[in-house]
RNA sequence: CGGGGUGUAGCGUAGCCCGGUAGCGCGCUUGCUUCGGGAGCAAGAGGUCGCCGGUUCAAAUCCGGCCACCCCGACCA
């Protein structure tokens, strides 16, 4: 552990706090590879956690895991001409194999569109073969010029889903249906709250028909694009010669869509909820929810306590949601070191919930229960402290959302404003932005270049203001929609 | 690829201008005292000063080259 004690703090630098924050709660590391990190078992047990949730809901919703290769013959991105052109500066190219240049090079994937269709072309006959809904868990590598722990890196982990339908509305539906589990995800697990919507034609994957976004904010008031979910279309089914035979006997395309979401969300997650002390996760995917800290004087002591806090994390039940159905305690007996700094220690780990025991607490059968986020110490008699655990833990999650959603609330401005006051906006303090769009290119692309904003959606109906901008935020011309303008990662 | 910066013990750093025995804090080891919000004292272990070359009696320090990483831009989940 390094010396400094004290995080960088939010408000005078962000990214050092945030990197700080992800290094030294042992989420992650630089590994010895530019641009890549090497995701530690702190950071890899939040995954997993989110994986299974994930993993549950896509079954849910009927999707099957299959696994695609790493590597993809380059002419396969070359089939779809936009496609090709998006990711190809983009990607890593392997050129030798078993000590010869390879006929033709293999790329490693950046996404598996191309692979997993040009599969799906040899699966589906009949419009009794669809729709394929399949998911993916894997790791791709997109050859990104400046990297940022779990935002940015070269090398990440994600899941990408990719089905096929009969119809372009059944494929749509697909597409806002994922967008839902992902909103879902988002707010009910990781607690942060998200707009939804589709992303303008600039910012469309390339190769789809449209492109639905979930989107966050962070506390530096940037928005983080949190999970993607795109209509395809026919366009990869035409690049692959994926065909049925339909009801009526037809030979027609499929409908392709894709959707992901990646590590990243650990990135949206620590700059969500994590405050100057570190990290703070949300119970649902803490890998560990509750810490014991037995504090103790002489020998005689330290054995009734420990005896005491072991007798406890056995008598823990289940927490709501919960998989496998028991609360994970650690009893943190570390000899040598003084409850004070195990406090500090497991703060920065932003475990849920610390429980303090001590000869005062055993001779008044009670314990301190202290909760991460607004760091509140209440007692609480032993004979009900699995309830009052499993309350607070509820609780510390529903706050959580609260917080972060009450936090985006009071950083966003709708209605008509000038010009000049967004710019000012953007360069101070930064927001969300629903300001009237006139539709073009144009004024998108010069807002970007002036303020470094960016549209991050339009937004879905829900999001949408109440008495939406009538013009323009640029041009000033009538606008055609209202869009959602922020600074982004 | 442009602009800026940094490489010294596990981590963080001083020393570099002005060459002369490589220092400090944290962490680590051992012992004693501590223990309800980051413990104290004592004794220890730990270094090819990023790499290669040059100048010099002598290089962490000066000169040349290389490498790596970080920050700011262009690119992006």
């Amino acid at each position: 552990m390094a010396d400094d004690r004290k995080l960088p703090t939010r408000a005078a630098d962000f990214s050092a706090w945030y990197n700080e924050v992800v290094l030294r709660a042992e989420l992650a590391d630089y590994a010895p590879v530019r641009g890549c990190m090497v995701i530690r078992p702190n950071g890899y047990g939040i995954w997993e956690r989110m994986q299974r949730q994930l993993d549950d809901m896509f079954k849910a919703t009927g999707h099957q895991n299959a696994y695609f290769p790493l590597l993809i013959p380059q002419s396969f991105l070359q089939k779809e001409a936009e496609h090709v052109e998006g990711f190809a500066p983009e990607t890593a190219v392997v050129t030798y194999g078993g000590g010869k240049q390879l006929e033709e090079p293999l790329v490693i994937r950046p996404t598996s569109e191309t692979i997993i269709y040009s599969m799906f072309a040899k699966w589906v006959q009949s419009y009794r073969d669809l729709p394929l809904l399949i998911n993916q868990w894997a790791n791709v590598i997109r050859w990104e010029m400046r990297t940022r722990l779990f935002l940015r890196t070269l090398e990440f982990l994600w899941q990408e889903g990719h089905t096929a339908h009969v119809s372009e509305q059944e494929a749509e539906e697909e597409t806002r249906r994922m967008l839902g589990v992902y909103r879902d995800f988002m707010e009910g697990w990781i607690a942060m709250p998200v707009i939804t919507g589709r992303k303008t034609e600039s910012e469309r994957f390339a190769g789809a028909l449209r492109t639905y976004s979930c989107e966050a904010m962070m506390q530096d008031n940037k928005a983080l694009q949190a999970g993607t979910s795109h209509n395809l279309g026919q366009n990869f089914a035409r690049a692959f010669d994926l065909k049925f035979q339909s009801e009526s006997g037809e030979i027609e395309y499929a409908w392709n869509t894709s959707w992901g979401v990646s590590t990243r969300l650990i990135g949206g997650l620590v700059m969500t909820h994590s405050d100057d002390n570190g990290l703070v996760v949300p119970p649902l995917l803490a890998p560990i929810e509750v810490v014991i800290v037995p504090i103790y004087r002489t020998d005689e002591e330290r054995v009734r306590v420990l005896e005491s806090a072991h007798r406890i994390k056995d008598s823990l039940g289940a927490w709501e949601r919960r998989s496998p159905a028991r609360l994970r305690v650690h009893v943190d007996a570390r000899e040598g070191m003084k409850p004070g700094a195990k406090y500090y220690a497991w703060e920065l780990r932003g475990i849920p919930v610390r429980m303090e025991i001590g000869p005062r607490d055993l001779d008044a059968n009670q314990a301190v229960l202290v909760r991460r986020d607004t760091r509140a110490k209440q007692s609480f008699t032993l004979d009900t402290i699995g309830e009052a655990i499993n309350d607070l833990l509820s609780t510390i999650q529903e706050d959580l959302l609260v917080a972060a959603r009450e936090r985006r609330e009071a950083n966003s401005v709708r209605g008509n404003i000038t010009y000049n006051r967004f710019r000012e906006i953007m360069e101070r303090e930064g927001a969300f932005v629903y300001a009237g769009w006139c539709g073009s290119a144009e004024c998108e692309t010069r807002i970007k270049e002036e303020t470094k904003a960016t549209i991050r959606v339009l937004p879905d109906e829900e999001f949408r203001s109440a008495e939406p901008p009538t013009h323009c935020l640029l041009c000033g011309k009538p606008a055609v929609a209202e869009a959602l303008w922020a600074k982004a990662y």
